[in-house]
DNA sequence: GGCCCCAGAGTAAACGATTACATTCCGCCG
DNA sequence: CGGCGGAATGTAATCGTTTACTCTGGGGCC
């Protein structure tokens, strides 16, 4: 037996007979009272508490063209991306900063290729005023989609194809891969390390390109045997040290594209029977708390404050989506992609 | 600059002229088109090809009373359950049945006492046509919020209220925590441990409580010092261990109610100088691959299908959402709360 | 004291779909 | 050959808001 039937909620035309007012005076209160005077304000105000009136958000949209709503598109063609926590942690701060702007969260997962076209449906169907876009992989068609269906976009970390000119006017945030990296190899390098080798995470994604680059800023000498291309799961760290061990068996230090990986090479490097961090240093990228301080020994690792880059990332769209200033208006300025600083948090392994 | 002002999408009027129909017959073609002449509907298509149409979900939604949509709502006192790949999964599997029936997912993240207010103009606004719901904890209002909302609801997990009036009537989707923990336990004793101890989680938590009932199930006189409570944090996990370990030094097995807290005391247990699983047999709960095979010793555990889980929640309140059948129609099986079952799942640990 | 003007309130026209109901058309049966 | 019925199509009402525009009344200025 289905429950109760819900009852009609309340129309806005309720509340202006109860109040004794127009619909149109009702609805300007509703909306912030501007231009209603005192009391029929009050009286309105005192019907809506009354009959527990609640916009009905179609409608407005309907007519306003805004849907107080932004997607969230997330390509997972692995499973991995959106069981990663950082990827959550990113979520955690976009929903903060959204609706503290009275803005909802509709979440978008694509699997293979046939969801492309529905993602790219439901964009152009206008449900959402943007879209935040996290993508794995350098080629994918999502941005576009978008794009073309006239929503305007932040993607989560630097987007390859900046040399388009599609490329270059996408709005992102990322953090500082590349500086960070530096630290970390600036630290091994401090702690009287010579032979360092780097795993990279694939190498088609821009955020391991850039880490890559940042290691190779420090040693432009560090090449091929010194570096291994993994796949940040754990697994593919402990593949990536043991064959870097293999090839390098006198290396006295890692510096690890993410910390999920560097889990994997800790345990790879134990079961070689090096020392941590004595014969080996480690290094890992991310500060995922629930890894790097749970690692044997604890992870030294290069720290990005992921919740406020999702918040950035909100804030950039909804700015983004704020009609152009009145031409008097003191010049905002102008909106632009975001590079957050990273940090070494030293633990006990390097 | 701001990007191209997005074109007004064609609508249903311009595909009807373009088609040469009337508007009604062009709806019509465009809800499956059941009623129209074969050529006829082949016109309105290719009007519809042509200009690009997508129906506008807010008008429509304004006349069905359907939003094809659906909230998932999520209660985060503590910072970790977003974060919580158990939770991550559980999405996963609900976005997999939404999308299969074209229904969009509104991620719902509530803090705090004030978001709850929020939450519930939210769903009473009529924005979704069901919730699924995800509360930590025992006195969450939010399953209250909502069916006073007139939205149907299914919750994950047991709720604890089942001795209510509503919270019997309320449906849930959960694992079968009682007997998971059961098995873990016996495998234990088949092990030849007779000094088995538990870790349990919050004990304000219903999956925490049938877990250690479930212990209590197969070990009726394990009591007192052999029972300690963690938080679900590796952290907690380990100090529980360590407190397990003060009261009781020959204890020969630990079944712990989760993976993160059974990786904390994994490394507790070492720091002790126990062998695992010599000394100490270990089993956890979750079969969170992430954690448990990254263990060291790889994590004994009692497996439980999260993405299946939470498929369940979507297509039974996808189900409650049906219209009643017709008078006619083959009984369908009355709407019931689901309890999926668990598997042990043998690694080294025990 | 008369006028102008403006702020405050009301009227009504959108917004873009669905769908009950009216109409038309056609084939078929008696 | 006329009328009947049912399927295909069209007409128009409706969903609940926002907002441009009109109307009203009263205060300030000359």
């Amino acid at each position: 037996m289905p429950g109760p039937r819900p009852v009609s909620r309340p129309t806005l035309e309720a509340v202006a007979a109860r109040a004794g007012v127009s619909r149109a005076t009702a609805s300007r209160v509703v909306n912030g009272g501007a231009g209603v005077r005192g009391p029929l304000a009050e009286r309105v105000r005192k019907a809506v508490e009354e009959l527990g009136y609640v916009p009905n958000q179609a409608a407005r949209t309907l007519v306003t063209r805004r849907n107080e709503a932004i997607a969230v598109v997330v390509a997972e063609p692995e499973a991995r991306f959106f069981a990663d926590p950082f990827f959550a942690r990113q979520v955690r701060g976009i929903s903060r900063e959204l609706t503290a702007h009275d803005n909802q969260l509709v979440l978008l997962l694509t699997g293979g290729e046939s969801d492309h076209e529905r993602v790219g449906r439901y964009l152009a169907g206008g449900h959402v005023d943007g879209a935040l876009i996290f993508s794995l992989h350098a080629d994918d068609p999502l941005t576009g989609l978008a794009g073309q269906a006239g929503v305007p976009v932040v993607v989560g970390g630097r987007p390859t194809w900046q040399d388009h000119d599609q490329g270059r006017r996408t709005l992102y945030v990322d953090c500082d891969n590349r500086g960070g990296a530096r630290d970390a190899v600036r630290h091994l390098l401090g702690l009287g390390r010579r032979r360092i080798a780097h795993i990279a995470g694939p190498l088609d994604q821009p955020a391991s390109v850039d880490r890559l680059n940042g290691f190779r800023d420090v040693l432009p000498e560090g090449g091929g045997t010194l570096i291994a291309e993994g796949d940040f799961t754990a697994e593919g760290g402990a593949r990536a040290m043991a064959a870097l061990l293999e090839r390098s068996p006198d290396l006295d230090a890692v510096f690890i594209a993410s910390d999920l990986m560097a889990s994997g090479a800790l345990h790879m490097l134990r079961t070689a029977g090096r020392r941590i961090p004595q014969d080996v240093a480690v290094v890992g990228f991310d500060d995922m708390i629930s890894v790097a301080e749970w690692t044997d020994p604890p992870l030294t690792t290069v720290h990005q404050d992921i919740e406020e880059m999702g918040r950035l990332m909100a804030r950039l769209l909804l700015r983004t989506l704020e009609p152009p200033a009145p031409a008097g208006a003191p010049a905002v300025p102008a909106l632009a992609s975001i590079v957050t600083p990273t940090r070494l948090v030293v633990r006990a392994s390097a």
